[in-house]
DNA sequence: GCGACGAGAGACCGTTCGGTCGCATCTAAA
DNA sequence: TTTAGATGCGACCGAACGGTCTCTCGTCGC
């Protein structure tokens, strides 16, 4: 019973790259196979079909994507610091990730059209995400760090796009340009328009 | 040969919108030939393989997305009223467009990993695209509409992938918010760090 | 109206797909 | 050491894949 469960684990470990990059019909059984070491007989010894290996795998990815990203950003006591470095992380931590980039952008893309076991999961991570961004906005609100007028909602989406946008240009171009352009997009606008500005000065644009 | 060339065409036509929603792999010949009408003798009577089909039908669908997204907009003559409307044009403008969504953010993602032919025709377009809207920003920097400190490459970049994230959320959401929002806020950054502070006198409303 | 040729059909090809299953082997508790 | 259940192998399956080729039919210049 134990051999099996650790290598269940690996399966997963080892799948998941195969699935960020090819997508769930581009990765035939035949490179799982070859990724895990193991025949066709192996594999589905542990999983009942390609379908489910493929959702967690990608749990797997996302559950790693979503740590990294908010890695070292809760000792960060005002939000609005935070916010930056969550884009921060985004742009630098890309070490130890599943290859293949973003797993919900692949998985969004993949499952648009058909699969929608794979295209729910895609979903409630892009809602987590967005409930992680949200929570710490509205935090901020509370604590007077981040202006009344922001809408969380529509900030952790603006947030979200915008990142996952830069992401695909960047991939397309090979190059990091786009990536970092959109940080640094996103850490002036937070400056200029989402921290709540002292007494010195009195907010006049939403 | 009249005849021939038109059955041509319309496979194209009849294509592009199997290949934007399947993306290269998932769409099989058994899908094609259904939506061609013709049976597989007859789509390779005019196209040698399914990879110079699928090239066709992206510039097709491409070149019909691009159109589209400038559509009516050579006729402002100010440059950052012309931006606006660009954004307005992809936010709003979605009627007569090959289905399935953006030709380039699908080829894009569809191309990463494999089919390095698509792939080219994906970067030239995305390139294409980034070169029309520099053109346009510095235009508005000759003619002082434009900021002189903006970096026309890196404001088309940040445009661009602004726009394409908010797609992927919006696609993902199965609602338009993200790309309400993004449009909302790139039109508001059009006014408070692009367009040039000075020369107010040509003002002109959307 | 005829003949030549362009156009399309569809049987056929080898390959690969996801998935099954009987059997050999390994593991680990007694 | 024994042994029963856990684990993994790989031949096998039907279906679907992209692609080829021959043959028939429709079109069009003469």
């Amino acid at each position: 019973m134990r051999k099996g469960e650790q290598t269940r684990q690996e399966i997963i470990r080892d799948a998941a790259p195969i699935f960020n990059q090819h997508g769930y019909e581009g990765a035939a059984l035949s490179d799982l196979m070859k990724a895990t070491g193991l025949e066709k007989g192996g594999i589905y010894r542990h999983f009942e079909s390609k379908q489910q290996l493929a959702a967690e795998a990608f749990d797997y990815a996302w559950n790693l994507a979503i740590d990294t990203r908010f890695e070292g950003t809760q000792e960060i006591s005002n939000t609005v610091d935070r916010l930056k470095q969550i884009v921060r992380n985004f742009r630098d931590r890309r070490a130890g990730l599943v290859p293949g980039g973003c797993p919900l952008l692949n998985t969004a893309m993949d499952s648009d059209d058909g699969n929608p076991q794979l295209r729910v999961k895609a979903q409630r991570a892009l809602n987590s995400w967005l409930d992680r961004l949200r929570s710490i906005i509205d935090e901020g609100k509370r604590q007077g760090e981040i202006r009344r007028s922001v809408n969380s909602f529509e900030l952790a989406t603006l947030i979200v796009g915008t990142l996952e946008g830069s992401l695909l240009v960047s991939r397309l171009h090979r190059q990091d340009t786009a990536r970092n352009l959109a940080c640094r997009h996103l850490e002036e606008y937070f400056e200029t328009s989402v921290r709540a500005k002292e007494f010195k000065g009195r907010a006049k644009k939403s």
